[in-house]
DNA sequence: CGCCACTTTGAATTAGCTCAAATTCCGTGG
DNA sequence: CCACGGAATTTGAGCTAATTCAAAGTGGCG
């Protein structure tokens, strides 16, 4: 199905054991996502469409008639204001649902991006309406995974208003790698699929402040570069950015050097 | 029921026809929130309370067993970050679901607490669902409710992120005077229930900033103080409102004196 | 009346932005 | 295989929007 790269390996870094979500919560987590590909592989047998990076899954504007679900690869979704201002609003990974934004309005609100090669699979939202009312466990599923969605979305907001620059990027970075992490993915050793200015876009800063911010951060110890390509970055240990966070918030703002 | 302050009331300013979302548009979302209310209550007799300024609907961390709705009312849903951080992340209105964050986890995920006195109706989730079997129409309601809000929360994320301060409290405004719009309550004189520190905070700046873009904005004519309080603010016309949004990101940044 | 919480406004400071230049990376074609 | 060119990144320098700190001013309410 996809690469079910061992979740023991994912977090053998020291300090892992103490982030909130420890390994086996993880796991469990990577399971439940498996369990919830399996369940629409057979109830719908849906529409798989392998996508690379830039492909569109589907666009803002356009009738909503799907919902997605990536099986493997990196998302982006793009809100579309209509005086013109783009912004990458979140990260989807295998697993999530694309598309929700589209139910009340009958269209995408925003543009859904693969960031690298991947699969998705279509499931349309009447089908699944319909599947519903005898899969009484498939409903709580699609619940959740919106219910998790706003939760998400709103510690966004909560970053974006809250955090300074650094801290910001540390946290991203965190995400990111948790996220893999639940997944199963390795994360000793992670490639942004984003360029500096799309990584500002979504943290609401300018490249120049990105680049900055990871070059702090490396400089502090809590990232390192891999040799070649400032694309891949390793991250030591988890809990280092997390820790990074907190004390950029405790009152005396002690930033690094 | 609710003071069904006649709509044509709400929109008589000049201007307001060549809003997104014109009077009649906004008739037929009022209705809607008329429906759905009615529904509930036909369908569930929900329990309803009578909840005063500063009171808390639901608390973070709170086993999540009701959605609510309020029928009257203005609330705001503060998110608590375990690092203590605290933030207003949303504003909900008359016919708005609250709680819908908690479904994923079974705790509910941020505080729901009212700003002025109102009532909310309480609804059981499990009912909701075992309900939403028989009626069709119950569950499409829902889900909209959702989608509606994670367009919303999006929408929210690039307001912070891409405007600079003075439009991002213009948009506030507009969205505020919107909101009021569409439940057919009078928009042409709105009472802030927020303190300077509570706007600064949902917006993602601070108390300072927002007194000074309200006074600017005040300054430039696009909004009014009543003679008496500081909280009472009058819209001439929410196009000017957009209007500013939309001006304050044409390349060179123009803004008002 | 007087307290207290909220608001406004000013002045100084700063985090992050803009502009600019140098460097690195990577794909393409000779 | 190497040279070339464009895109992405890094870093510096100066600037500016927004913050912090401070001091009045205002209104609500016991």
């Amino acid at each position: 199905m996809l690469n079910p790269v061992a979740a023991h390996v994912a977090d053998s870094s020291p300090g892992a054991d103490r982030e909130a979500g420890g390994v086996d919560e993880h796991q469990r987590f990577s399971q439940r996502i498996g369990e919830t590909l399996a369940l629409l592989q057979t109830l719908f047998a849906p529409q798989r469409r392998i996508v690379h990076a830039g492909d569109a899954i589907y666009q803002t504007g356009e009738r909503f008639v799907h919902l997605y679900v990536p099986n493997s690869g990196l998302f982006k979704l793009l809100n579309l204001s209509c005086d013109g201002r783009e912004q990458v609003v979140a990260l989807k990974f295998r697993g999530d649902w694309l598309g929700f934004d589209g139910i009340a309005g009958g269209c995408y609100g925003c543009d859904a991006v693969a960031m690298d090669t991947g699969e998705v699979w279509a499931v349309r939202y009447d089908e699944l309406l319909a599947c519903c009312a005898t899969q009484p466990g498939l409903l709580r599923l699609v619940h959740e995974a919106m219910s998790r969605e706003i939760a998400h979305d709103r510690d966004s907001l909560m970053s974006v208003c809250t955090l300074p620059a650094d801290a910001r990027v540390a946290d991203f970075l965190r995400y990111w790698a948790e996220s893999l992490a639940k997944r199963g993915l390795r994360t000793d050793q992670i490639t942004l699929r984003m360029t500096r200015a799309e990584i500002g876009n979504y943290l609401g800063m300018t490249l120049e402040t990105v680049s900055r911010s990871l070059s702090r951060l490396a400089r502090a110890g809590l990232i390192e570069f891999a040799a070649k390509g400032r694309r891949e970055i390793r991250i030591p240990q988890q809990q280092g950015l997390a820790d990074f966070v907190q004390r950029s918030l405790t009152p005396p703002n002690l930033t690094l050097q």
